[in-house]
RNA sequence: GGGUGCUUAGCUCAGCUGGGAGAGCGUCGCCCUUACAAGGCGAAGGUCGGGGGUUCGAACCCCUCAGCACCCACCA
């Protein structure tokens, strides 16, 4: 912003002087200069007159004054500037500071910033920005002005009216922040409070090193009032009630008593919550139970406002921290990264993207009520242009997941709308896979009757088995904070593995010729892993996971019968480590390398997916021998094949590699070989360079040497792994360049 | 001016104590296969902001430069 500057000087020693605000300088109490600066070693401790007024003030030196600005020397306000304050402070004591009226200390303005009654009669009452013009035309018709000019600066502004704010002198109660400081700043250092992420720390301590004392009286209509008491005479009572403070001070009822109209600072307020509302300074069980609690949840812009003072008026009347650990999350921005307010016009309103809303409601939303209407029309431009379809309904439990997963440590979001879509997603993914399972058991038993026979496949043991691996996953996270990891481990496990391929897997079963006790057996686990999975997940996505439960937990032996049964009132999984077994999940990994060879060969060839097809196979391994006999149904269901027969040479195909095993599909005639030998020639160049990268650090000496045994053996193995892919592929560009 | 943090695929972000670069969305190709087209299957796409250093080895540790964000204080 562009203010005028105007100078001006006295008549014997031309004291010139810059200044953004000229109405000020009648209130000024001093010229100061830089006590080094030569030029003006002559006139410190002399006189000046004011002009414009009658007074006449001294110049001091102080080191505050920056000689290299301007003239190098400063007029200075102290009741209407913070540093001129301060310089105010170190100079209050000399005799010609003292001699001013009020000290020097002469306020100007009216609560309205208007000119006071402490100015000449021809400026008052005149507001501050009218003073200011006629105060430079008087000082130029006078001959005092010696120029303006432009200067820009930054203007302290109202954050709601956007009103220009001046400094102003008022009385206003303090707290002496520093014996309640301290043993706050011990609390963190010795670890009886802990932040979460454990860097939020240093924040606190910068800030709480740097504290100031506390000015805790706040002119407004809500809140605790101030228990003060004023007697006639102006002098200070304070205590619990009127009725206290006139016992206390022996105060007859001749004497009137005024209390002080002020309220306290919210936050001095909010700081007494985590005992006050367990009852204090009462010693009742829920203090003596509650308190401290466990863990404070907030962001990391209430460190100073609230965290703080909680700990210290925690510790200065209750004698304990208030609570053992602080997670601090991150703030939701705006998808440019500004942080979101009203006046900015860009809230997004949780409500909105729960229920969704049309554009002409948005705009409305987001233009009205403003503090500063002049903004309206930039919002609606920017409304427009990043909703121009408003916003659709996504769903309490999709807002929810979305923020789990974007709460990663110490960092803020910047809302991104496209996030919540893949979560809503999700949360039609569940509905769907229940359906599916509903569907599945629809009148028939889901393995609940113990005595019948029942029989657990390989895809159940395998689902079960990571089933478990993923409560392990959830809760660790859980126990770490880290919901973005809890979250994605929910999110994955249900997405990649029970439906892409569980589900996929038992139709296998389902519908093939299987014993009815192995159909027992995946009804009961289709059941049980998706009850269990809706617990895990329950935290997060509350509605939905009550919802199918309510469906599900009948059939996995849950009852709900009661009419009060919920799913917030059952435990939350744990993982039994005894069904994780190893054989199992490879077997799995194997028969998906398989599976996914066909289909991507399908997919290159654009092969129908309904179309069966020939495999043939060669290499692998007797493990790989006997799972792809054991578990033939699995590979010739969701691939499409047929039983798979031995690789011949001379049989045109195209391969894929699963394991050690080269599976080929013969395709005679469809088989471009140039295309087939590119595809080749590029996964072997890939293997080949992994090889060579891995082989020249197990040639290093140093590496051997020095990395750990383990990662030293890991690479070793890899190394063979990739010989042996290196083999195989080798193999098959062979065959496929001997058709050419 | 003081402080804190960020910079990884087109976009929004993960990447835990240094050891094989990931997800969602978007893009491209095929498919309405009886849970799901808000879906399935497959694919492409990254000199991890630039430079230097430490280390057998750096997206990760140190230094430096650039850009961005926020907090606190604000210079006449």
């Amino acid at each position: 912003m562009a203010h005028e500057i105007s100078c001006w000087h006295d008549d014997s020693g031309h004291v010139i002087v810059a200044t953004t605000r000229p109405e000020t300088m009648l209130g000024d109490a001093a010229v100061a200069v830089h006590p080094d600066d030569e030029r003006y070693q002559s006139i410190i401790g002399q006189a000046v007159r004011l002009p414009l007024t009658d007074r006449t003030i001294p110049v001091i030196a102080d080191e505050y004054v920056d000689p290299e600005f301007g003239t190098g020397c400063l007029k200075i306000t102290p009741a209407h500037d913070f540093n001129d304050y301060e310089v105010w402070q170190r100079h209050k004591n000399e005799a010609a500071i003292q001699s001013l009226p009020e000290g020097g200390l002469l306020n100007i303005f009216t609560i309205d910033a208007a000119m006071n009654g402490n100015v000449p009669e021809k400026y008052r009452g005149l507001d501050r920005f009218e003073a200011r013009k006629r105060i430079v035309a008087d000082l130029e018709a006078d001959g005092l002005l010696e120029k303006t000019e432009p200067h820009r600066l930054m203007v302290p502004r109202g954050d709601r009216s956007g009103a220009v704010v001046e400094p102003y002198l008022t009385n206003q109660w303090y707290v002496k922040i520093q014996p309640l400081a301290e043993p706050a700043i011990k609390a963190v250092e010795d670890g009886r409070i802990r932040f979460v992420p454990e860097n939020w720390s240093r924040t606190y301590f910068e800030w709480m090193r740097n504290i100031q004392d506390w000015c805790i009286s706040r002119q407004l209509w809500w809140g605790h009032r101030i228990p003060a008491w004023y007697d006639s005479d102006e002098n200070i009572y304070v205590g619990n009630s009127e009725d206290e403070v006139r016992r206390q001070h022996n105060l007859g009822n001749d004497v009137t008593l005024r209390r002080d109209e002020d309220v306290l600072d919210t936050w001095f307020s909010s700081a007494l919550w985590p005992f006050s509302t367990l009852g204090w300074p009462q010693d009742t069980p829920e203090f003596r139970t509650f308190y401290p609690t466990s863990v404070l949840v907030t962001g990391f812009d209430i460190i100073f406002f609230w965290v703080a003072r909680m700990i210290m008026m925690g510790i200065k009347f209750t004698g304990d921290v208030p609570f053992r650990e602080v997670y601090i999350h991150g703030l939701v921005r705006d998808s440019e990264g500004q942080k979101m307010s009203k006046s900015k016009g860009n809230i997004l309103d949780p409500i909105d993207l729960i229920d969704g809303i049309d554009l002409e409601s948005l705009v409305k939303k987001r233009t009205s009520g403003l503090m500063q209407p002049q903004l309206a029309e930039k919002i609606e431009k920017q409304t427009r242009k990043h909703y121009p379809d408003g916003i659709a309904s996504y769903g309490t439990d999709s807002l929810r997941f979305t923020f789990a997963s974007l709460a990663g440590p110490g960092r803020d979001i910047k809302f991104d709308i496209g996030r919540i879509e893949g979560y809503r997603n999700y949360c039609n993914k569940l509905w769907n896979a229940t359906r599916y399972v509903m569907m599945s058991i629809e009148g028939q038993d889901s393995g609940l009757d113990e005595s019948k026979p029942l029989e657990l496949g390989l895809a159940e043991q395998w689902i079960i088995a990571r089933l478990q691996q993923t409560e392990r996953e959830v809760i660790e996270q859980i126990e770490n904070y880290r919901f973005d990891l809890a979250a994605q481990a929910i999110y994955e496990f249900t997405w990649d593995e029970y439906c892409d391929w569980y589900l996929e897997l038992s139709k296998v079963t389902l519908t093939g010729d299987s014993s009815e006790a192995a159909q027992r057996g995946t009804r009961r686990t289709l059941v049980r892993v998706l009850e269990a999975l809706l617990r895990l997940a329950h935290p997060i996505i509350p509605f939905i996971t009550e919802e199918l439960w309510q469906r599900v937990a009948p059939h996995a032996g849950k009852s709900v019968d009661h009419g009060g049964e919920t799913i917030m009132q059952q435990p939350y999984p744990q993982p039994d480590e005894s069904r994780i077994d190893e054989s199992t999940l490879a077997a799995v990994e194997w028969i998906k390398a398989f599976i996914l060879g066909v289909r991507r060969i399908r997919a290159e060839f654009n092969i129908a997916p309904g179309k069966s097809l020939p495999v043939l196979v060669s290499g692998g391994n007797s493990r790989e021998h006997g799972w792809l006999e054991e578990y033939k149904p699995y590979l010739t269901s969701l691939a499409r094949i047929e039983s798979p027969g031995k690789w011949e040479k001379g049989t045109e195909a195209a391969t894929a590699l699963a394991g050690d095993m080269t599976l080929a599909i013969p395709l005679a005639g469809l088989i471009d070989p140039g295309a087939e030998l590119a595809r080749l020639q590029k996964e072997l160049d890939k293997f080949r360079n992994d090889r060579q990268r891995i082989s020249a650090k197990l040639e290093n000496g140093n590496f051997v040497k020095k990395a750990p045994a383990e990662v030293v053996d890991k690479e070793r193995q890899r190394c063979a792994e990739l010989d042996a892919a290196i083999t195989k592929l080798e193999q098959q560009y062979e065959r496929i360049e001997g058709l050419n």
